[in-house]
DNA sequence: TCAAGAATTCCACAAGTGAGGAATGAGGGC
DNA sequence: GCCCTCATTCCTCACTTGTGGAATTCTTGA
């Protein structure tokens, strides 16, 4: 709730003194929002409040609302690039770093709201979901070993997912009250175990 | 597009001859709905043309569409009570029983439909969420060796889920056109460390 | 045969949606 | 000091949404 007051108060239009930092609390509100609702369950107007601004500003800056979707992803996420740091490298303990990786990325807030942003629009309106899959296969299929074609380097990444999605989305205690370390342990040979095998059957 | 034809062409108002079989053309349309758009954007205009009947009538029958999905989800599953089946005589292939069970339930089109649809509004409609977890993890609470509590099961249930999402979500190739035996084995190994290591952990 | 109830329609309403146009104010280059 | 650009407001438009009331037709039971 970072919205500025504007309860019933008029604020006469025009451009305000000062350096503008609107667009940037724009992007903030949009990101928040897309993460819990949804693409088509955040409305512009919802957006624009949280952000304390006038619902004409978003146009004005962003034009429809996919651009502005595409704005916030785009903006909260050097996501791919902190992962793929963890495939550098090769060693002996690689599914160890990847894991602990991949799970420091979704501790991050606001790497959260991304991640829940795009699987909820993923999930939730089916024409974005091939070109947003498909974009997130490219960016796997360059730095992982095997590539996206790769079962095995898909089976780790769905145990992945599927430990961020129990652990911190549907926050299940089971998984959500563990540390990270704990949690890395666990699944790392489960991880190098995939990989193995992938690299074992071509 | 099982919808009857309705155009343009007025039907006058009143009851159809014959026996009704419309409530449950509203459940399966409903299901669809809310499996590809998620609760907030599956909207019951839609739902009703899909089941080429007036809007009023999902009113009629169900009342608000909060009750609608849960009818519809509720209609669509003995989910959960075919999933534990397979924990059923313990045995020493656990794993691989559990995994092939689990992966047969999302290879059936309306059972998908059912979690799709839990998925998709767990993650698009907060306050939904821990009602809809809850539900979920009080039914594997029962079965599941462990219970809900156990990490070693939760982990599981993590690379399960994690597959099925980029199985039949995200339908990732390399994953999408395997046979399901074929997974499985790959899979299986992963389940038995995990309840393993649960066993001997406590 | 008649009444009660269930299934079905249309129409209306108030709220909310994304989009766009017109006006007003401030900053910055000349 | 003047003008162009940008940030910001308001109001409007056409449309969709969930919900509800009123009317019509069929089925069922007495």
């Amino acid at each position: 709730m970072e919205a500025r007051d504007r309860g019933t108060t008029r604020r006469s239009p025009g451009r305000r003194p000062g350096p503008s930092e609107t667009r940037q609390a724009i992007l903030d509100a949009a990101l928040r929002a897309f993460s819990t609702r949804g693409f088509r369950g955040a409305s512009l107007r919802a957006i624009a409040a949280d952000a304390g601004v006038d619902p004409a500003l978003i146009r004005h800056f962003f034009g429809d609302k996919a651009s502005l979707f595409a704005a916030a992803v785009a903006d909260g996420s050097d996501v791919v690039a902190r992962l793929v740091g963890a495939f550098e490298g090769g060693g002996p303990d690689l599914g160890r770093r990847v894991a602990d990786a991949y799970l420091r990325l979704w501790e991050d807030p606001e790497t959260l709201a991304v991640l829940r942003a795009i699987l909820g629009t993923v999930l939730t309106s089916p024409e974005a979901m091939p070109p947003l899959r498909d974009m997130m296969l490219a960016s796997v299929a360059v730095h992982a070993p095997g590539g996206a074609g790769s079962a095995g380097v898909m089976l780790a990444a769905s145990q992945l997912l599927g430990l961020a999605v129990m652990r911190h989305i549907l926050q299940v205690p089971a998984l959500a009250t563990l540390d990270r370390e704990h949690v890395v342990a666990m699944v790392a040979p489960t991880i190098d175990r995939y990989l193995a095998t992938e690299a074992a059957a071509g």
